[in-house]
DNA sequence: CAGTCTAATGAAAATGATTCTCAATGTCAA
DNA sequence: TTGACATTGAGAATCATTTTCATTAGACTG
C-alpha cells in the first residue's frame, strides 16, 4: 500500500517525504471514511509542525495514487477510504449514529448495467447509499 | 403544488408574499435539477429587487413543505426538482456533458430493501447515482 | 383608519471546507 | 557548490450557503 503510493510519487517525479509517509500511515491506520481533517488532528498528535495544507495535499495524493478512494456522503465533508484495488462496495448509513456498514450485491451491480446499457450509458463509475436506522438505534428508541 | 407550498407556510404561521410566490413559480417552470443560483438569476429578470438570501431561504422552504426535492450531485451545488410526491426516481449522469437521464427499476429497489434487512436496517431514504458517458458524448468522441 | 406586533426582506458580513499563494526550506544531480 | 525544482506551512483566498441586522411590509386589534 505504502509502496504503490512511493511507486505513484516516483513515477511522477515527487518525492515521499517524512510528512507524507506519516499522514499516509495514518490514513492507513482508520478502518476508513475518515476526513482530511481528522487525518490532520490524528497527525498533529505525532508531528504538531505538519500543516493541514499538506495533509489535504497528501489526501488528494493518495487518491490520485489509487490508494485511497473519495467519498462524499451528505455531510460537507470529503471522506476517504483505503482502497484495497480488488474491492467494490457500497454503504449503508445510520442517520441516527452515523454507524455505516458496508455491501456489496453483485444482482444491484448488474442490474445498473443493464439500466445504463439500455440508456445508451456506458458506466464509468456509481453511488449507492442507503440510509436508515440500524438495528441498535431501533431497539434504543422503543 | 403552489397551493401546498402556501398551506405549509400558513401551518406553519408563514406568509405567502410577493417574493416567495415568484420564486416559487419560477421554481415549477424548470424541468428539475436546479441550484438556488440559477433560480436567483431567473428570478432577477423579473424582479430585481429579490435579494439571494430570500432565493435561499424559499427553495429551503420549499424543501420542507415537500414540494422540492434536495439533490447533490458531485458538483458543488445544491439542486431542487419539484417533487412530484409519487414519484422516486434515480440518475444516470453524463460525465462529459452533465445531461442528465431519469430512470427507476423496481428489481434495484427491491433489492435495496432486501440489502438492507439483511444488515438490520429500516431504509428510509436512498441515493443511487450512476456516471458515465452518453451515447451523444461516445459518437461525438471517436 | 391609526397603532402594534411580528414575519420578511435584502445588504453585507460570516461561515466553513477546501484550495491557493508565497516565501522559506529541502533534495538531488551535475 | 550551485542551480533547479519540489515541498512545506502560514495565512489569505475561494465559493456556496447561512447568518446578522436594520428596515419594511402585512396582518390584526381596537
Ligand atoms: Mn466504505
Ligand atoms: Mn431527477
Ligand atoms: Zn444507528
Ligand atoms: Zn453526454
Amino acid at each position: 500500500m505504502l509502496d504503490t503510493f512511493e511507486g505513484y510519487l516516483r513515477r511522477k517525479g515527487l518525492r515521499m517525504t517524512p510528512q507524507r509517509e506519516l499522514i499516509a500511515r495514518t490514513f492507513f491506520g482508520n478502518k476508513g471514511h475518515v476526513s482530511a481533517e481528522e487525518i490532520y488532528k490524528q497527525v498533529q498528535k505525532q508531528a504538531p509542525r505538519i500543516g493541514f495544507a499538506t495533509t489535504y495535499r497528501t489526501m488528494k495524493l493518495l487518491s490520485e495514487a489509487g490508494v485511497a478512494s473519495l467519498r462524499s456522503f451528505g455531510d460537507g465533508f470529503s471522506r476517504y477510504e483505503p482502497a484495497l484495488r480488488t474491492d467494490h462496495h457500497d454503504h449503508l448509513i445510520c442517520t441516527q449514529c452515523g454507524h455505516i456498514i458496508e455491501f456489496e450485491d453483485d444482482r444491484i451491480e448488474s442490474l445498473q448495467k443493464t439500466v445504463a446499457r439500455k440508456h445508451g450509458f456506458r458506466v464509468t463509475d456509481h453511488k449507492l447509499e442507503l440510509y436508515g436506522i440500524c438495528s441498535k438505534c431501533r431497539t434504543r428508541k422503543r
